[in-house]
DNA sequence: ATGTAAGCGAGACGGTACGTCCAGTCTTTGG
DNA sequence: CCAAAGACTGGACGTACCGTCTCGCTTACAT
């Protein structure tokens, strides 16, 4: 019943805090790419090894770091109003995207690289937002204010697909004006219906 | 009127030829990221230094040699109907983006960290395939069937930005369904009207 | 009291080793110019780093090899005359140098190249020898060979300038007879005792 | 019988000197051995070419280059006093060896790497100057102050080794009162003639 | 006078080694 | 038994020169 403490020294939390906090500390400064273990090691005044010992690479430290202050950010506008709650949550995501620079881009080439962090990224990172962005939908589909039809899936990536587009490649703006617009288009669609009328 | 020949010896053709062959031969084999000059250089039978002499960094070595075959496969569909030719413009893109492996989403990355890089990037590579987009969208809207007013820039990062996402993060598939669906939610938007009909 | 050991991994006696012997190896072969750190690292199956650790450049390397050998080669001769002990000491002298090929006026040269290298080179390599000579030359001294008023430091040049400028310019032969002149020219001396008679 | 004068464009007399100016004042600079033949020419604005076709390696260059200096400082001492006339040659060698920093050292540890050089290096180099000095030997030969059953090649080296393993090891200074002793001792001898007399 | 042969500067080329950095492993001391 | 410290092999980095090889251009002899 009592749990049994391994022998020896155990995992210290204070090397662990320490690990997390240097990374976070370098991805302020230099992107992930030109981070190395050595130099994490060094900042957290912490051996090679232990990091290593815990993680398989210096993407799934970051993503542990970047984990940390992501939860802390995560919030789900609710108006009342479908359109205008998804715009808002564009917007935030938008912001929180800019702002940690390159940190996303970098975690989805990671993926490419690294199908085994693909799968980690996507459980710990991405599937918490997505569930919070399908609650928002939902509630607008069980409004009457989206058709009931639609593919959820196709739907999600197409409110935040043209975002990831425009942040990684860069040749596009990405502001509330601009979110607006994209929410607006998957709303009423781009089929000129005057014409058919006719 | 005649152009000034530089003094001393010429760049040599055959030296470029052999590098971006071998760079195109490496990158079959292994992602960007564990592509090494000296191994381009080793591969290519060609010094160091004649790589850096002509490229700021491998990134731009693979983007050329990557340029040379997408040229090649570009292709405008025109069928007469503009949902038709998005759908299927946005598979043959899929099909040319899966096939290629993790290049795309490697220069995307790249970007990223080298905001020059990410410059060229545009002007070489996303431009050229925008231009083609666009004139497809283009013809709809002058056939009448897409509403000219919307913001054309918005509606191409709609096309392709859904699949941008899938492409890099891997949660959802890239299939002729999936384009169908895409481009078929944006024609039509995702409201629902006939609750607003009520 | 207790010699407090150092943390971490001690310096491998191993790769020192393997470094010293690999080095003796090459430089058998070819001048010490022409050595590489990269081919004594390749040689001794040791990462460059291990070798730029602990030996400032290639020269230190070289020393350290060639004193393994030397300090097998000291010996002093003591046959009861002055004279005989210089000549065979210089003939010994002559052989060693001569046998070891360029080493020596190498050595000589990388004094003038790095003056911290003449420090170590004048203090681990030229002293024993010196030393050992100057107790040859106090011998005879108190023998009553040798005039007690010579400067002892001039006299142990005279005795080995000349065999060093041969060594290094090639222009006069180095053998016992020659030996033999030397130390005979520099016992009796040049001045023209006869005539002063007159 | 008549010199066959070349056709097509002749060795250029401008770039002959510029590159000896060049080399001599880099060599004012740092050792031969940090100078590359690429700095010498980017130096004198000539053609890397050019210095390959006319010299076989930089030491030659710098033998050129610096024989062009030495010929102008060559002084024979004539003060009717062998020792005097001795003393002052070494001094005045001396002077010039040691101002003239490292370059002697230098081109005596070539002669060990490149035999050929060696000829060269003895026969425009060290033969002019060791003509001069014996000549100063000879005359005092001639004057019944040196013995001349003395073998002239030794006695030639036992004036200028010492001074040149000194040089060379910076065992021990280089000035005028060692001049002295060194010559003093040579012509005296180091036998202790008192205690023979007993 | 004119062709042609060499020399010239510039500078690109395939190489080799430099000295540094990091990866990932291994060894030692110490909590 | 784990953690830090840190040495180890291995390999790529980007740079500097090597000696060679075109280039376009400039002499200057030989015809």
């Amino acid at each position: 019943m009592t749990e049994l403490k391994s022998r020896g020294r155990h995992r210290s939390d204070e090397s662990e805090r320490a690990i997390l906090t240097a990374t976070l500390h370098l991805l302020k400064q230099q992107p992930l790419r030109d981070i190395t273990i050595e130099a994490i090691a060094r900042e957290a005044g912490v051996g090679k090894v232990t990091i290593y010992r815990w993680w398989p690479s210096k993407a799934y430290v970051a993503l542990d770091a970047f984990s940390k202050t992501m939860n802390k950010t995560i919030s789900v506008p609710d108006t009342g109003n479908g359109e205008n709650d998804l715009v808002e949550l564009l917007r935030l995501t938008m912001n929180f995207y800019s702002s940690t620079g390159q940190m996303f881009s970098e975690f989805l080439a990671e993926c490419k690289n690294d199908p085994q962090f693909a799968i980690v990224f996507r459980e710990r990172f991405l599937k918490p937002r997505r569930e919070a962005s399908r609650e928002v939908l939902e509630r607008a589909i069980n409004r009457g204010e989206i058709d009931s039809a639609v593919d959820r899936e196709v739907v999600l990536d197409m409110i935040f697909g043209p975002m990831v587009f425009r942040l990684m490649a860069g040749h596009g703006p990405l502001n509330r004006k601009e979110a607006a617009t994209m929410i607006s288009t998957l709303f009423r669609g781009i089929e000129n219906r005057s014409s058919k009328a006719r």
